[in-house]
DNA sequence: CTTGACCTTCCCATCATTGGAAGGACTAAA
DNA sequence: TTTAGTCCTTCCAATGATGGGAAGGTCAAG
């Protein structure tokens, strides 16, 4: 099957599959003579696992381990379950900061007229030099609103 | 003073400062004449109101726009809320899309034994095909997880 | 007049992903 | 058989916000 049909397959795009291979997440595959990829369905089988540990969040490095452990029979369960439970606590870091970031603007929001007179809490609040910066500091290795992962 | 001390003043980095008058975000400063930026109290100000904003997690696109009307006295109270209102649903719905990440992986771990035996559940779902991959589909605009922010 | 702290511009990296260009390969229909 | 259209290939660039660092100019204090 070409890639086309791997990545339809799989629900990963073949532009993904591409990059997966180029930075080893993926092996290499089989080409025609043409220069064309070919997978099996086995290959698919692992674009599959690889789209649904990308779908729970984890970052390419997180799933290279989970596809390398998943692939070793003598694994520990445990080094899979602590994976995952780092992965929940970022994940539960960041739910925190965007939950702080929600409920201060909400009430920001709650208190502005909305109408088309200029006096604005939000404004104000934002111009205050008072205000605390500092409700959670958000955490050095990810922000707080991402880019695309589109799809 | 300096964009150093102004940087200090504020807490957006002088790399930041540099890169939001490149793009337009703060216009550009006065010079010295060996070419050394200059900021006032009231540039300062601004750089305040607009880290404020960031910290709120305002995409720069949506932190001119509130600069700008900031800066409008004949401005609507409803503009400014509406863009609030609309970073407060997609706060929402990226905190919903965690959630279901981390509620899906904590039921996962919860299931894992987490010993040295290799059984885990938490391979086996990854590597399910009748696995729903759509729980909740990210959004075209925003991934799940960002990338730095750091500060 | 040197040292060190500051400033300048320019380029690169991040992370995962998409877009597009230029060109080759394949398939089905005219 | 030629042609159209779809697929594939590689390569380069952009996204968004930020940091890192190099190479070189400026300034203040000693």
């Amino acid at each position: 099957m070409n890639i086309g049909q791997a990545a339809q397959a799989s629900g990963v795009s073949a532009k993904m599959i591409r990059y997966y291979e180029s930075i080893g997440l993926i092996p290499k595959t089989v080409r025609t003579e043409a220069g064309y990829r070919v997978y099996s369905d086995h290959d698919v089988h692992t674009l599959r696992f690889i789209r649904r540990a990308r779908d729970l969040g984890f970052s390419v490095e997180q799933i290279a381990d989970l596809v390398s452990l998943w692939q070793d029979r003598e694994r520990a369960s445990k080094d899979v379950k602590d994976i995952a439970l780092e992965h929940v606590s970022v994940l539960e870091r960041k739910i925190r900061e965007l939950q702080e970031m929600a409920s201060t603007l909400k009430h920001l929001a709650r208190n502005c007229h909305g109408d088309t007179r200029p006096h604005c809490p939000i404004l104000e609040e934002l111009a205050n030099d008072e205000a605390g910066q500092a409700h959670i500091k958000p955490d050095a290795k990810f922000g707080v609103l991402g880019k695309a992962s589109a799809r």
